[in-house]
DNA sequence: CTGTGTGCAAAGGCTTTGCACTCAA
DNA sequence: TTGAGTGCAAAGCCTTTGCACACAG
């Protein structure tokens, strides 16, 4: 099980209206979560809580639980979102302008990330077919990337 | 947070041919095994282990652990097989004949079960745009079934 | 006899909860 | 001064692993 590859890179959507989202609630801007938003930005791809832990502590690693809750704010705000590779960690990402949705290889974990609109005419068989509401967001497609329905196939 | 709701009948597989492959490997056909089978199908819908240990056990509950461990026997087989409904644990379900694959709703949790050539298109549509072979059966389309469609929207 | 199946206990990975302390507004 | 943010510890949920005993072949 390596690591998923990092897939194309994330453009920053309006932090400060989201920051605004957070007064407005009576919650705090806290130099961690601040720091937090400029992680997730600048590491433009899907981050484990852990991995955001690991590069806001100076010396050692950021509270992991602390980590969650923050995040869990920053998403309630609409600054991040999060979805679920399979098994392992939620992802989290920044949402807003640069939205992707994602497919997700079951066999070697590779991440395709791709405009919302791609997947729209997916949406819509589903949709036509089954009355169903398809969404990608959460929960990703799975199944073979390119190269590995290649090599299975043969 | 509701139970998924059972979704259609499965229909048994050829349960022997499994068994005859448990014994090809050397391993053996206990009575938990056989009895854990019959308990998947009779439950004509996604059980997990949890479910199937309570079923089993006489007086109290099965062994979770050995019910993991028979489960990925079974699995190995061919006999079961199991996929994830976001988070909270696996549903394990009979393999062979009645195969279906599942549409789980985000919102209320309902399981839509369709004959995998229903899906045919759409992952054709997928293969067709991204190269990429999307798969169902481990982790379901997620989204909003047509109840909640509706309710959403209007 | 050989080694697979089982139960019990414990650990493991990811995430959430409780509580006291700190600190921003 | 007030209550939100943080860190630490602990628990929770689902699943896996280790080990000793039971038992089928």
């Amino acid at each position: 099980m390596t690591e998923p590859n990092p897939g194309p890179p994330i453009e920053a959507p309006d932090a400060e209206a989201a920051l605004t989202a957070l007064r407005a609630r009576g919650l705090r801007i806290s130099a961690t979560r601040r720091r937090m938003a400029e992680i997730l930005y600048e590491a433009r791809q899907p981050l484990t809580a852990e991995q955001v832990a690991d590069r806001l502590g100076g010396a050692g690693r950021a509270d992991l639980p602390s980590v969650y809750r923050n995040l869990e704010v920053l998403e309630e705000v609409g600054l991040v979102r999060h979805f679920h590779l399979g098994h392992g960690p939620g992802r989290y990402v920044p949402a807003g302008a640069g939205v992707h949705e994602y497919l997700v290889c079951e066999r070697c974990q590779a991440l395709l990330a791709v405009d919302p609109h791609e997947l729209d005419d997916v949406r819509a068989q589903v949709q036509e077919r089954f009355g169903f509401t398809a969404r990608f967001t959460h929960f990703p497609i799975a199944g073979l990337c390119p190269d590995c329905t290649r090599e299975v196939a043969g």
